[in-house]
DNA sequence: TTTTGGTATGTAATAACATAACATGTTTTG
DNA sequence: CAAAACATGTTATGTTATTACATACCAAAA
């Protein structure tokens, strides 16, 4: 399996963003938990390396990441995941697991098509689109 | 336009819930309102006429007005708003207008179907199903 | 009618999540 | 190098949500 950081380091060279070490470790915590992870918890983590993290130092990683493409936020649990594919265009579908909280993406959400996961079985669904209005485009 | 209050009403008078002065209030603060309104706006709303208001009132009436199919949680702004036809099935997709703040709820959300209102631009969209995996089912 | 059980609400405290504002350091670029 | 842009450190505070326990209320059972 092509890893994460690694296709991060790619992208990032690519696009001209940059990767830190503090961002990237942070790209690492976020993948290598198979589970959405949450901010403060990130920022514990960091903690045992760097005493000087605060919020403002993970969610500002968080935000670079983010953008860049490489996480995705899990906006019902306040949680983040880290993109399987980097740098895809990106209306992707979480499908998260209730018991053991493994996430799945899935991408290209063409219409018509059901891209569920095989086997999984949805209990409830959050779609929100945000834009502008016939009044306000 | 039929009054949410009233479906609310006869709603719960049907399934036995129990739309107390205080949910009710609730509703009817959260119907009013033309856009998604924050917990600790309704609790102030609320404390105009009960001083004894705190953060548990307002969020244990939200959760029965959820439950109870009237109220939709809008989950990437924090905040809630009435559902326009109380008692659907409720797989609802929301179109949030980011300059009006206007809000559109769509149902029968066949995911491959695309029910966007005529004119809304998508900008971003929040895609997260929640259930049991393969292997945990 | 008293007791009991269930549901709703009051109340205090705190947990959990997130950002503002400003200072300091580090990298890039002209 | 110097200036500009970007990244991080630091303090404080703002915002959202829950826990835990007490009290009130209502209706059925004893
Ligand atoms: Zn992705
Ligand atoms: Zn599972
Ligand atoms: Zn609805
Ligand atoms: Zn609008």
């Amino acid at each position: 399996m092509p890893d994460i950081l690694e296709d991060a380091d790619r992208l990032c060279a690519k696009t001209g963003a940059r990767l830190t070490p503090l961002r990237r470790r942070v790209l690492e915590l976020v993948a290598r938990a198979n589970a959405p992870v949450k901010a403060y918890d990130l920022l514990s983590q960091i903690d045992r390396t760097n005493t000087s993290a605060k919020p403002p130092t993970v969610y500002r990683a968080l935000d670079f990441l983010i953008d860049a493409g490489l996480v995705h936020r899990v906006e019902a649990l306040n949680a983040f995941v880290a993109c399987p594919q980097a740098g895809h265009g990106h209306a992707a579908m979480l499908y998260v697991c209730e018991n053991c909280a493994n996430v799945t993406e899935v991408q290209g959400a063409r219409p018509g098509q059901d891209h569920k996961p095989d086997g999984f079985t949805v209990k409830r669904s959050v779609i929100e689109h945000y834009g502008l209005c016939a009044n306000c485009l």
